[in-house]
DNA sequence: GTTCTAGAAC
DNA sequence: GTTCTAGAAC
């Protein structure tokens, strides 16, 4: 694009993408620059740029581009809050070589909720009940911008002062003056979390500001030693797959006085669910320190991948502590997301008051009878959460089973509450390797490992649902009102611990009506062999599942290829493969089992093992002979806990998922969440237990849409495939492991 | 006004 | 499973 700046020669426009939510001041900042800046400027403003209604983004950006070529400063008044919907506007800058600016209006969620309700007719319509939940909803996609992206100057304003500064900086901007590249005004994220730790003891001394501290490298553990080491740091000091990725485009951020742009978005998350947990079974259970730290780091990997905006973070009292320094080794070599897991030295009943950890749910490592006493953290967590944490336990559970977990919803009237911040217990009962102890499995690591497999899972299972609850609750309090934000934090987060309440009497009800309700509705059970029997009995007590006429397109196919020889690539006295009528990628292949009765996972039993592994080898064949036509792509064979269609059927689908048939949410959560089931899984699951374990639950095909590689959340489909289609990430280590991807890329 | 989702019908 | 479409979201 050539731009003609002939008309006014030395006068360098830029273009200044405005990155916030609604309410977060964009329009006023525009406006106000405006007032009295020497510059030309141009406000495109998608909420008015269709005749005064809203527009859209093409509209914004061919009045930028005009703009630009007329020789005109142009604000970009959208919200922009995610690198996807900023790129278009980056490319704007062409050959030219223009100035790229973003201002980010971080402004706290709570103000921009409250002037969105009070606005009436501002352009953007956002008013009323609906603001809260937008927004909330606009800032949990919310990915701050960074000089990588094309920007030549970022300034983050996080406070109103701060935006008076910027817009200040702009108004006095004359039309060939430059403003210098880098990235400003982004606040210590120390300073950050100690004030809001300040704010939560409701202290009115300054916090220290330990920026200039010196970071031990090597050490990626924090601390609650009541020194106040930043978390950041700490978080940092794990290399992970993505700080790696930024590697590249260090030259630019070179520019910057601040390291990286993502440290700011680990803390200012201070509010994001966590759960502080510590060791299972290493300490009085003597479980082996090297087995627990595999399963831990496996569990974590598990978990945080399906977790979308939580963190887990293993705790324990000293630095010298063998586990902590196994499982750090063992995240880190598994690059393992440090914004979603990391490790913490403390006093997991002091997370917050001596360190600044906010850390909504603890763990407790418990025995059966769910009492306190016996030492240890058990004995520590009961004492510091008071007689509540006993009383509010008995109402949920009178005994725990190795391998599993109770969420308890801590009453607001505990210490720990009060104190901490710690809105659940959850207790889980590892397995024990101490003769001195009950249930001792005398050194049977394969029992023993299982039974920490499903006491970690039924751990971080519990943490995931009460995450689940709050985010449907916090939309809910949007709707209601907003006037709850203006009271005081205690009461507020009194209104809070209500709601999660009502959110866990929500789960208890769905449980009750699938007819799992037991008296422990909140015990989450990891263990496998009782996962899948509440299944079988739920599917023994009613009729077998009914199937639209629609639905037997695939059991016809089975009973009779002769009739469909010309659609199907393959058939054999027990198997047939035919191409998925709708493929979602670019190869989707279908291998159908053809024995009668064996419609879906939930009729797989042990004596379908041989026909499990027949399938594979066939699915495994036809990737392979996809792979000699074209070695870019990568495939995964699986299949649906709940198909669509009846008649068993292997889903061996490449990994690009590039296809127009591939259309909504159900789709891409059919193939990209735990609801698909990996070949190799189920083979083992049954061989091991003669069952295949199903997850039917439908909130996941109704999940957030995730990138599959990088994990990223994206608002609508088109939006996920545009992001899919240029993803370079790498396949998440879970696919890379037990030979649950197919591709030259994956060995 | 356009884009996108999600529920009903098949 | 898809198609159709009302209406929500933007």
């Amino acid at each position: 694009m050539d731009m003609d700046l002939d008309n006014n020669k030395d006068a360098k426009p830029i273009l200044v993408i405005l990155v916030g939510a609604p309410g977060s001041g964009k329009s006023t900042f525009c406006e106000e620059v405006m007032r009295s800046s020497s510059r030309t400027w141009l406000r495109v403003c998608q909420d008015t740029i269709g005749n005064g209604k809203a527009g859209s983004k093409a509209q914004c950006l061919s009045s930028a581009a005009r703009g630009l070529k007329d020789g005109k400063s142009v604000f970009i008044d959208r919200c922009n809050l995610n690198r996807e919907q900023r790129s278009d506007f980056l490319k704007l800058r062409g050959e030219s070589q223009i100035d790229i600016h973003a201002v980010v209006l971080d402004l706290p969620a709570k103000l921009c909720i409250s002037r969105s309700v009070k606005r009436s007719g501002h352009e953007g319509n956002l008013q009323g009940g609906k603001a809260a939940a937008v927004v909330n909803r606009m800032l949990q996609s919310k990915e701050l911008p960074k000089l990588s992206e094309g920007f030549n100057r970022i300034t983050f304003c996080q406070s109103e002062s701060n935006v008076k500064d910027a817009i200040d900086t702009y108004q006095k901007l004359g039309p060939l003056e430059n403003l210098s590249h880098g990235c400003f005004g982004q606040k210590n994220p120390d300073s950050k979390i100690q004030s809001s730790i300040m704010k939560f003891l409701k202290k009115a001394e300054v916090p220290v500001d330990t920026a200039s501290k010196e970071n031990t490298i090597g050490d990626s553990t924090s601390q609650t030693s009541g020194k106040n080491d930043s978390l950041c740091k700490d978080m940092e000091k794990i290399p992970s797959a993505h700080d790696n990725s930024k590697l590249g485009s260090k030259d630019i951020e070179g520019q910057t006085n601040i390291p990286a742009g993502s440290c700011h978005n680990q803390v200012s998350l201070d509010d994001t669910p966590t759960l502080a947990f510590p060791s299972i079974s290493t300490a009085d259970f003597q479980f082996n320190h090297d087995k627990a730290a595999d399963i831990i780091v496996e569990k974590v990997v598990e978990y945080s991948n399906k977790m979308e905006n939580a963190r887990l973070v293993l705790v324990d009292l000293t630095h010298r502590s063998k586990i902590l320094s196994l499982v750090k080794s063992k995240a880190a070599e598994k690059n393992v997301d440090t914004q979603k897991f990391f490790t913490h030295v403390g006093d997991i009943t002091r997370l917050y008051s001596t360190g600044g950890l906010r850390c909504n749910v603890i763990a407790n490592a418990a025995n059966w009878r769910l009492k306190p006493g016996g030492g240890g953290v058990n004995a520590s967590i009961f004492d510091a959460a008071g007689p509540e944490l006993e009383s509010a336990t008995k109402e949920k559970a009178k005994t725990v089973s190795p391998g599993n977990a109770v969420v308890v919803p801590l009453p607001s009237s505990s210490p720990l509450f009060t104190r901490e911040g710690v809105t659940h217990v959850i207790h889980v009962l590892g397995p024990n390797m101490n003769p001195q102890r009950p249930n001792c499995l005398n050194n049977d690591y394969e029992r023993g490992c299982k039974v920490l497999q499903d006491a970690y899972a039924s751990l971080f299972e519990g943490f995931a649902s009460i995450v689940r609850n709050t985010v449907h609750q916090n939309e809910n309090l949007g709707k209601k009102s907003l006037e709850l934000q203006d009271q005081s934090e205690q009461c507020s987060r009194n209104t809070d611990q209500k709601s999660k309440r009502d959110a866990d009497h929500e789960l208890e009800k769905s449980k009750k009506y699938k007819g799992t309700h037991d008296g422990f509705d909140t015990t989450f059970t990891g263990s496998r062999d009782e996962k899948v029997d509440s299944e079988h009995k739920r599917t023994d007590g009613s009729t077998k599942k009914a199937w639209g006429s629609w639905a037997q397109a695939l059991h016809l196919i089975a009973m009779h290829p002769e009739k469909h020889k010309d659609d199907l690539l393959e058939i054999s006295e027990d198997i047939v493969v035919l191409n998925d009528m709708y493929p979602k990628a670019q190869k989707h292949v279908l291998v159908l089992a053809r024995s009668g009765g064996l419609d879906c996972l939930s009729d797989v039993q042990n004596e379908h093992l041989s026909v499990l592994k027949r399938m594979h080898a066939v699915g495994l064949k036809w990737a392979e002979k996809f792979l000699s036509e074209n070695s870019s792509l990568v495939f995964r064979l699986g299949y649906h806990s709940v198909p669509s269609m009846r008649q068993l059927h292997l889903h061996v689908i490449s990994q690009d998922f590039d296809s127009k048939h591939l259309k909504n949410k159900k789709h891409w959560n059919s193939f990209n969440t735990a609801f698909f089931r990996d070949s190799v899984d189920i083979i083992d699951e049954v061989s091991i237990h003669g069952k295949a374990t199903l997850k039917d639950d439908d909130k996941l095909l109704s999940m957030e849409l995730r990138c599959h590689k990088c994990k990223s959340a994206h608002p609508n489909i088109p939006r996920l495939k545009s992001h899919i289609s240029s993803c370079q990430a790498p396949f998440p280590a879970n696919l890379l492991e037990n030979g649950r991807l197919v591709g030259a890329c994956t060995k």
